[in-house]
DNA sequence: GGCTTTTCGATGTGGTCACACCGTAAAGCT
DNA sequence: AGCTTTACGGTGTGACCACATCGAAAAGCC
């Protein structure tokens, strides 16, 4: 086995990492447009442009297949976090932390759209199946953890529950939020509106 | 065709709303456990106990077998709320109504958790399915209605989005909560709290 | 230039699925 | 009684699925 990041040597070649990453992105716009149970080895090599085999050789199960593509939609999305936060991501303010990372969570453009449907589409999975609901808890546990201490830095006041359970609240609210945007029952605006007030409302408790 | 509530003439038998049921029944109890895509003619048969030909003679297609189900589940659902708010559920105080309606939403128990799973299920069926997604859309049209006329009814103050909008966000907070509880990443206890301070924020606006 | 390993297309396979179709039997009308 | 409709089990069918396997080409080592 090659040490991980490695382009030489006897292991993968040059574009093993690419490859992947393309197969996985195909993924990611199938559960997208057609929800995770449109995933199939057929289906993702045509959006990718592949022959099935090359898929399959990437990945050897659809297990692989699908937790590939839900680890690269999450590094597509902190991407885009740290891209609207600036080159000084760790030292940025709480409070900007806290407003950028949450109006993330609601649909904004297309492609915020596409990847609230996959991260919905997960959510549900994960209901079912418990590899995935294992990624979906680490993620979460890491996304509470880094917005609890956002309210801890930015609000002086600790909240009656503690800051996790505060972290916990705001993204729940968004997260449904989001779901509401994503269907239809409400617009955007007023999602993002309502978010706002909600953090408002932690920061100055 | 016979007329709806009929349970003689030319039409269905006398047991044909039971059947229905029961196989309604047992399709939510096949997507609590596995999820939607577990649902199959011959899954179902074999959880309702029945012969798969039955499935198929009251149910056609998938399809209707799903939208059954779905029916079948918020059916169920609302018996649970009316038992809950007691015999003058018409003029019952409004803000128990959002009290227990709100609660609902949380998991409590074995029989609301597993509801409360399918209905998870479905939400994210709905993003990939136009027929799902119209029931779920009425569904929540209703429920968002009724809620806002409570807060209409209880708190004098009208919010800065309208009482719809602080409906949305309520329900919003509290299916995004319950998402969380059914993960495992946070507690009911502190869900239920979370929830009640935010129904609380909400009256005394 | 030999050797190993990756790459990856092609094809096979056993399984499941939704649904079609058939036959029989019972129920209920007239 | 005779006819129609419902009820439903059994079986077929064409499609698709995940995955196994094979073989050839290409890419890097020595």
């Amino acid at each position: 086995m090659p040490s991980s990041a490695s382009t030489r040597g006897r292991g993968p070649g040059l574009h093993h990492d690419r490859r992947r990453t393309e197969i996985a992105d195909a993924v990611l716009v199938v559960v997208a447009g057609r929800g995770l149970p449109a995933v199939s080895l057929t289906e993702v090599a045509a959006h990718a442009g592949v022959s099935p085999g090359r898929v399959q050789h990437y990945f050897p199960t659809k297990q692989k297949l699908l937790e590939a593509a839900f680890d690269r939609g999450n590094e597509r999305s902190e991407e885009r976090i740290r891209a609207r936060l600036g080159a000084g991501t760790a030292d940025a303010p709480p409070a900007e932390v806290l407003a950028v990372v949450l109006d993330e969570l609601i649909p904004h453009d297309e492609e915020s759209r596409a990847h609230l449907r996959v991260r919905h589409a997960f959510n549900a999975g994960a209901l079912a199946d418990d590899a995935i609901a294992e990624r979906v808890r680490r993620l979460y546990a890491g996304l509470h953890g880094s917005l609890a201490a956002c309210l801890a830095r930015a609000g002086g006041r600790e909240p009656a529950g503690g800051h996790e359970a505060a972290a916990v609240a705001l993204v729940a609210q968004a997260e449904g939020l989001a779901y509401h945007v994503l269907l239809g029952t409400t617009g955007a605006p007023s999602a993002r509106r309502t978010l706002h007030a909600a953090l408002e409302a932690a920061l100055a408790r």
